[in-house]
DNA sequence: TTGAATTCTGTGGTCTAACCACACTGTAGA
DNA sequence: TCTACAGTGTGGTTAGACCACAGAATTCAA
């Protein structure tokens, strides 16, 4: 064990604290401070670890005091993944193709899964109606992003849901820098909308082989039409 | 930009090399101290960067000089995304039977998926014949482990090997020590091995869905046997 | 008594300047 | 020629200082 990384010591103690149900959601970490004196290693070592914890998704720190103060522990695995694929994609060892591919594969499974009646399929209608009023391009994205894991939820598994959502964030700039070119944003946008309609009808009206088919082939035109999945632009 | 942290700035620094191509896979960063004086900044924000990308499985440190030394771009992100995943799983934010939900998901696109003739169809046949010759059960597991990332890669997308991976990474723990407790290891064992010849025979008879099948059959009687996967043991 | 201004305290964020262990490189000496 | 050893550059670790921030406690004037 005397060959492990200090910091490595730090996230050792840190997820036994987490696997034994001393530190829970929510639950602050003890102050860098203290955990350094408690571990006996330096406060640099224990804010490397944090910092770890941090990309991972599992703690956000806050400065001052109050309720956003201190090292709290979360659970935003969705981000953390997103990051950790971008980071590859810019690495160009996973391509964007891959990338589209899996997004259909777990989006489809969603689609045929999910639960009528369930809150995140309501929230999910609800997004429709706000994205037919939506402004501007970006503000209409972020309601479809919403839209999608919403769907996902509704599916009950919280793995692929987390995992959906990193794979849209990993290529989220790929996708918003390719939608000013499109030809036509309007037609577009209406064209997204219908198919998003038709999808939560599909799903409500029980029928989910018909939405896992209408979710792959909104995914694949998307990407296809702003020229990324096939052929892979990679800028 | 000035409200983000130092931290972030490196980071954002690293990929931006890493995007335009001015730095590649097996490249080197420059030292920390280097990074240091040429962004501004301390070396303690640019080791927090590091760290950061060395837990996204971006980069690999090494200590002395030579092959191994220095901070290389490296392309894990399999053992990263378990990580990631296993620290969630900590928190009970992701309950046991989503991942291995997911596994059965994945694992059985790609079995159905697995191009034969591909190099690493030809290493999940090699490592059958390893099995059968496995002294212990830690052997035979990390085997095991090897075969079924070795059947996923047959399927040519590389986020769903590394998703695979992670996700077997990530409860590892579990079934490992689960096998323990089996009533009788050998007979699990030979069953185990028959249901990987028959899956890499209909892989190899071009019978996708019957691969599909015999995968999700073969992952849940494992977790089932093991008693994890639908009652959620959580410790 | 009230309320505003001030100080206190504890948090993470950052920086500097050391020293260590390590592994290779070059050189001096046998 | 071979060996021993000092030199160099890498990441690993530490101690100690200072900052900005935000809430809590205190002070003091109206």
């Amino acid at each position: 064990m005397s060959d492990m990384r200090t910091h490595e010591l730090v996230l050792q103690w840190i997820e036994k604290q987490l696997s034994d149900g001393d530190l829970t959601l929510g639950g602050r970490l003890p102050g860098e401070r203290a955990m350094a004196e408690q571990l006996q290693v330096s406060r640099t070592s224990v804010r490397e670890a944090v910092r770890i914890l941090e990309a991972m998704g599992v703690v956000r720190a806050g400065v001052g005091s109050g309720k956003d103060a201190g090292t709290v522990v979360i659970a935003e695995p969705g981000s953390a993944l997103g990051s950790t694929l971008r980071l590859h994609v810019a690495t160009r060892h996973l391509p964007v193709a891959d990338i589209v591919e899996t997004r259909v594969l777990l989006e489809s499974w969603a689609a045929e899964r999910a639960q009528v009646g369930v809150p995140a399929l309501e929230a999910a209608a609800a997004l429709l109606d706000q994205m037919d009023e939506a402004p501007d391009i970006d503000t209409f994205l972020a309601l479809d992003a919403r839209f999608h894991v919403a769907l996902a939820q509704a599916a009950g598994n919280s793995v692929v849901s987390a995992m959906m959502a990193s794979l849209r964030g990993a290529i989220e700039n790929y996708a918003s820098t390719l939608t000013e070119n499109l030809p036509d944003w309007n037609a577009t946008s209406t064209r997204l909308r219908a198919e998003h309609r038709a999808i939560l009808n599909a799903v409500n009206n029980n029928d989910g082989g018909k939405a896992a088919q209408l979710v792959a082939a909104h995914i694949q035109g998307f990407y296809a039409e702003a020229g990324v999945g096939a052929g892979v632009p990679r800028i």
